[in-house]
DNA sequence: AGCAGTCGTTTAATCGTGTAAATGATAAGT
DNA sequence: ACTTATCATTTACACGATTAAACGACTGCT
């Protein structure tokens, strides 16, 4: 195999008769030379097939376009969808961007990030466990989503505001009984998401039962057999995945939706939409939520030291056909 | 801000009182120095905090390390799957991964190579789009997932057997009229799961209706029409994202799976097993399309040159809750 | 005419690493 | 004791790009 190392700049500089240093700057677009021999140089560099060999422009620049977007599963769908506007926005400040699975563990995350660094990564968003240890100051420029981290600049939906919008459409729908499967709380937006909800219920719901669930769509017994207990007319949801899994129960215990029980879920993902499923959500913005990460992230590479931000996004009640109100 | 730059082999080298090519021995595990001065490297190296700057290795050695793994899209549960796989399978190797969302659109795909290329990726795994433009020989090692590309190794499920498999099922259960939701005839995967299950059914089917649905999970409304029909007794689905909209279809027309109608689907995705969905299908082992595929690439970019290598699959029959026997 | 300024291009240094070749030092062989 | 082989280490250059500085040619001003 005649393995052809490809045309560098030095080749595109002699097919067209000038010095490897014009090329660099008609490639970059300074213009800082003729049109003629812009023109020149573009021509034989088309011709000759020329690729720029960006380890040997970062090398000299130490700037990569490359941007990192560390998430803790794919196989939830709510992180993708976050990947895929990073990866829009990123595209348009002109930077790649490599998604990257971090398992959700915090040690994995750090092992993760030192890996991006040492690929010669400009800077990472982030969604990161709790607990990651932030002991050490990050070398690179990070931002944070979904939760804040102190020293950090971070993006996140304003989930109070979402838990009070779920309060609100439950007690306007007449419901007095509520069961409430929360998330782990050392997460701040299930933290929040739960605040948000007791203090927008007040005095006008029983909370009669709370079971903390884990991300996966599998409840533990203790939801099940609270749920098939009956005590309540509407169960609330940390987020959508926990929704369906409660869906999902309540259609093994043969109860239907929203007849005997409503569900009211969090994140409005893709699937919360479809006939099947169906959901009455808090719809946060992910679309916004990458891209405004990353508006912040590109800004924190560029270098102007401005203090720390953190963004919060507005959400809103979607309702559909998991709630109604009771008899 | 003080942006110290961060230590090179050069300040290793100066710490441990050694030159920077020994420094460089050591650290790639070339065992050509002595244990001491070995040891002594890595104590200096870890005290001053030194981290691999892989731009300039790969400048050097044109090897970096990192694979590309080109997806469809991300939204799709089927795909993440994929990617964990890789992601996972990759690092074994002691590569790292870059996640693309080509957006399914072949000129994007093509973009995305390049880009990669450009950022000096050591090979590619990829989903194509079949009008994928290979007229241009790949400069890079690649890896079709899914469907077979001239000149390129593959890795793929054995989608002809599958589509026997959900023959014989429905068979087995009694069936005789059926309605067909495929894929578009141009993915390879799509067509062999289609000519399977013709093959499979033989003349003990009637293939009442057959219509060509989209990946996006609302069925057209020719599909509804003729599920509302009621002519069939089951509906065999392409895929399981399509058989869920079909699910979702059936539900919004007030029928019952399976009481009223068998649905059956293909690829076996996390979802496919969730009691609200309970969908039987043919799994296809999707870790391990992923795992192969990165074998394989992880072969090619050594350079050992082989011939090249198109591996099947083996599928198998999953039976859930949305297809019984007819009465 | 002489001097300064502008402009387009080139020269040459540099980024951090890998590695072939040179260099010594030590041990072995005669 | 002197050559030779072995081995650990260093020297020195290359990888492909960016970019400050040097350069030469031309213009315009006094």
């Amino acid at each position: 195999m005649s393995r052809r190392r490809s045309p560098t700049i030095k080749d595109v500089a002699k097919a067209a008769g000038v010095s490897s240093a014009t090329v660099s700057y008609v490639l970059n677009g300074l213009n800082k030379v003729t049109p003629e021999v812009d023109a020149l140089v573009r021509r034989a560099a088309t011709e000759i097939g020329y690729s720029r060999n960006n380890a040997a422009r970062a090398l000299k620049t130490g700037h990569h376009h490359l941007i990192g977007c560390i998430l803790p599963t794919l196989t939830s769908p709510v992180f993708p969808e976050i990947a895929q506007a990073v990866q829009r926005r990123a595209a348009h400040h002109g930077y790649a961007t490599v998604v990257v699975d971090s398992g959700n563990e915090p040690m994995r995350e750090l092992e993760v990030i030192e890996t991006l660094g040492r690929h010669g990564i400009d800077g990472v968003v982030a969604l990161l466990h709790p607990s990651f240890p932030l002991a050490t100051p990050p070398q690179l420029p990070m931002v944070s989503l979904d939760a804040p981290f102190p020293g950090l600049d971070g993006v996140m939906a304003d989930h109070i505001t979402g838990g009070r919008l779920m309060a609100e459409h439950v007690v306007g729908l007449g419901h007095r009984r509520v069961g409430l499967l929360s998330g782990f709380q050392e997460h701040t937006s299930n933290r929040e998401r739960r605040d948000g909800f007791v203090q927008g219920a007040g005095e006008r719901l029983d909370l009669v039962w709370e079971i903390q669930v884990d991300l996966v769509p599998q409840l533990p017994d203790a939801a099940v057999a609270a749920i098939a207990r009956r005590e309540v007319s509407v169960i609330v949801c940390v987020n959508d995945l926990v929704a369906i899994a409660a869906l999902s129960a309540l259609k093994s215990l043969g109860l239907s939706v929203p007849d005997d029980v409503s569900v009211i879920g969090f994140d409005d993902m893709q699937w919360s939409s479809w006939p099947l499923i169906s959901l009455t959500t808090v719809r946060q913005p992910l679309n916004v939520l990458g891209e405004r990460a990353v508006d912040l992230l590109v800004e924190r590479i560029s270098g102007t030291s401005m203090p720390i931000t953190v963004e919060r996004l507005p959400v809103e009640l979607v309702v559909r056909t998991s709630t109604r109100a009771v008899d």
